[in-house]
DNA sequence: CGTGGACTTGAAATCCATCAACACAAGTGG
DNA sequence: CCACTTGTGTTGATGGATTTCAAGTCCACG
């Protein structure tokens, strides 16, 4: 299952002392790094989406985030991933080398410690959205709070096109795949959104405000 | 339900640049900072057990984080505490002022860039596992995880001896009080632990590898 | 003693997972 | 192009795990 995937841009000025970077190409479901590899490179999503995940002896999985075009993944303070990598759908990222981040010399990869500090807290502020999602909401509290983040991140586009599949958003909320069409079936019936085109993964929101009631309390109707 | 708490004893080297610190006593129940709170100073407890979480508008709880002594937290790279901090029993703690640590004088604090960094990181590395815990393991290796990272933080003591109630418990792991009683009941029932006392906080661990088994697989009979 | 909090246990109800079947689209190879 | 397969999504039926509701016990503490 070796890694053999696209195309391979280095860029570097002369003389200078500038990033190195380069361009590559994942097909859907490869991975990109393996949890406990070591963590040489940061990745930037340029088109496509990936997911980084976790699994259990027992085959288990769980997402721990959905990366899409824009974000950075691949981040460690540490010397190895932490995540498995995997493109979700034909997927270009831009790779730039991390040096050891942490203990070493911190301005050598191209990121200030300032920045780093941010990246990091960040990815700690999503993960602890996540743990009060995961252990104290229902799963319609979820998959709306999945779509309202879905949304937001897309900067709610008329039509939201969804790069994953219900597996991923199951996986990545906790629940099983058949519990999350359940519940998108459960929002268009209400009208809280639509299928614009025959592809379920292309969903119209059409009331945002009842889909935020949706993912903060139980006593919605 | 204003907080006056216990002895102040600040200490300060004259006439050297010493970090300040204070001793605090809270107790039981009591809130030692609130969510959204400015993040004026770090903790680091020196003997009973702190509570941090979150609440939902239905009054929900999610507990992030248990801390026992020698733990330090309300280390934030933001200017606000995203999570409230309580005291579980009598809990004394010694608190250092922190300066803005994001975008400010890192050094001034105490606290050198890779420290800070560290201790952010760890944070993140225990949510990251908190949500495994809670989007993809059962109720009962929730209890067995709990009560093994117990068991190594507390030094795998003869008697573990749990700061903490049932309640506590539940709300950390994602699950009822009942349900936590329950599954230590069965534990006990299979021999995996005992209660050494009439006390149902002080807890024998009979058999650890059976309760890493527990914690790791649903096959488990 | 009496009261209240923490813990336990049982019974019933609920939520969600699992199992199963089907629809539909997108390949793939003849 | 068609037959076949495969993957994805949907829906229904069923069962199980966990919550909720309801007692009841045992301390701790006034």
């Amino acid at each position: 299952m070796l890694q053999i995937a696209g195309s391979h841009n280095d860029s570097k000025a002369p003389g200078s002392k500038q990033t190195l970077w380069s361009d590559f190409t994942y097909r859907r479901d490869n991975e990109i790094f393996g949890e406990a590899e070591p963590a040489d490179y940061v990745y930037r999503i340029t088109s496509g989406a990936v997911r980084t995940f976790k699994l259990l002896p027992d085959g288990r999985r769980q997402i721990g985030a959905l990366h899409l075009p824009g974000d950075i993944f691949g981040i460690e303070s540490g010397d190895f991933y932490r995540f498995t990598a995997e493109a979700i759908g034909e997927t270009r990222v831009r790779i730039a080398k991390q040096e050891r981040l942490f203990g070493g010399d911190l301005e050598a990869s191209g990121f200030s410690s300032k920045e780093l500090l941010r990246l990091i807290a960040g990815s700690l502020e999503r993960a602890e959205s996540h743990v009060l999602l995961l252990g104290r909401q229902s799963a319609p509290e979820r998959v709306a709070a999945f779509l309202m983040e879905m949304d937001r991140r897309l900067r709610s586009p008329k039509i939201l096109v969804l790069p994953m599949r219900r597996r991923d958003i199951a996986d990545y909320l906790g629940l099983s795949h058949e519990t999350v069409t359940r519940c998108f079936s459960t929002f268009r019936d209400r009208g809280v959104l639509g299928y614009p085109d025959i592809s379920r993964r292309e969903i119209v929101l059409h009331d945002r405000a009842r889909l935020a009631q949706l993912a903060m309390g139980r006593t919605s109707t």
